[in-house]
DNA sequence: ACCTTATAGTGACGAAACGTCACTGACGAT
DNA sequence: ATCGTCAGTGACGTTTCGTCACTATAAGGT
């Protein structure tokens, strides 16, 4: 009566397959032409099967944009679980998301893509259900952060604002610094002469001075000290930069 | 020999001609549902003329974030111009930018899905470097303050910053703010609870005591003295705001 | 007046991409 | 062996795109 064969596990790799290979054609042909038909015609499956996993092209880079947060999320606990000051372990934080950013390009390019509403739009709800949940967790690292530094008083909580919105604060100081600066490698702008690394870090800075967050700028190297802790915490990311020819310039 | 009759003037018309019918239709249909087909049925040319205008959907949005760009240069230059304090002034441009967000929602959408690399993979060159153009330009009134700011003595230029790059750090934390809040009006997140204006009133001031701007946040009410200077700026919008049922709170 | 010529404008059309649905087949239950 | 159910298929109708062969128009020449 009820032969059900649907394998929970297998269906969930399935999905990863699809997805993998939507990365895949992305990187080769770019985000703009990336088709159904073609990520149909890269899978062992037939149009349906993939149409039961994503109602629709949005609904996919929606997918595409998780699994790159979940990616990130793996980034995230490895700073919240580094052992220094609360200040450093933030910094660097903001760094894993532009390592991340740096190495792969393709995934940061859609959750870019993905928080554009013509793509929400078109998911369907238990995808933007699901990034909604991930992208909380996400904060949970950098919210934890928060809390153990006021804890030890090297911060104290401003006037009118809460953890969260201090969490939110550097979410959109780093999110804008990246999204606008990742996209130029090279354009005749009036960006030109912004290194995003550069530039996030004196933000970063800022921001935590400006809330007055111990140890302040003026009394420690907040330079030296983070080249060295991203080496110690994130090796083989910085290695794999190097590979790709590129050097972090900050 | 030479029947040339294209009029410069009428083709410039004519182009926002077509910008404003497809302005409408993102309006009623939402940006993920404009079609080229249908821009052409609302506007009095053939299809033909419009792709002799953008050489895409992509490009017709671009030209669409440009127009907005443009009157969003108003606002700016409205923000420079006032009488009063530079950090005042500063923290006033970043809430012009605001203003225009909560105004003209579907304007501001389109910036946002202009900036997605999808959009400017398929826009034409011209297109694109009108962009930069205008975008140098907004810049342009922000760098003016940051220069009076410095000449004045109300701010310090950090070491190892110039203006350009503190002009960077406040368009990018506007940014941020603005693009990740704009979308939730009311959605269950971890992110719920934040109300822009507030948020972006907050961090703009830790980006400016941060940065040691003269008059800091413990000396002065800034809070009161931006409502006010709003109200004396920017009037209409704020009628107009008030008339769509909003309310500012910060 | 009439023809010439070059450009503006048109919309039918083919290609491409989308998303659906009637069908197939495989497997467990009876 | 038969039946019922559901995963999987891919051909097909639809939508959207963007082009291009053609028409209309207007200025200049004769």
């Amino acid at each position: 009566m009820t032969p059900r064969i649907l394998d929970e596990a297998a269906l969930q790799a399935r999905e990863e397959q699809i997805i993998d290979e939507a990365i895949k054609l992305i990187a080769k042909l770019g985000i703009e032409n990336l088709t159904m038909d073609k990520v149909v015609a890269k899978v062992p499956y037939s149009k349906g099967t993939v149409y039961k996993h994503f109602i629709g092209k949005e609904d996919l880079l929606l997918a595409i944009s998780n699994q790159a947060v979940k990616l990130l999320s793996g980034l995230f606990l490895r700073a919240f679980q580094f052992e220094g000051g609360t200040r450093e372990r933030m910094l660097l934080s903001n760094f894993s998301y532009l390592l991340y950013a740096i190495l792969h390009p393709v995934l940061f390019q859609t959750e870019i893509c993905a928080k554009a509403p013509n793509v929400i739009g078109k998911s369907s709800e238990a995808r933007i259900k699901e990034q909604d949940v991930l992208e909380t967790k996400l904060m949970g690292a950098i919210f934890g952060i928060i809390e153990e530094a006021i804890a030890d008083k090297s911060l104290l909580l401003p006037e009118h604002m809460d953890i969260q919105q201090l969490c939110f604060a550097n979410w959109s100081m780093a999110y804008g610094t990246i999204a606008l600066l990742s996209g130029e490698v090279e354009q005749c702008s009036g960006r030109t002469n912004l290194i995003v690394e550069r530039e996030l870090f004196n933000q970063c800075n800022l921001l935590f001075d400006g809330l007055q967050w111990k140890p302040l700028t003026k009394d420690k190297q907040h330079c030296s000290e983070l080249r060295k802790t991203i080496e110690q915490v994130f090796p083989n990311e910085l290695m794999l930069i190097k590979e790709k020819g590129r050097e972090l310039n900050f």
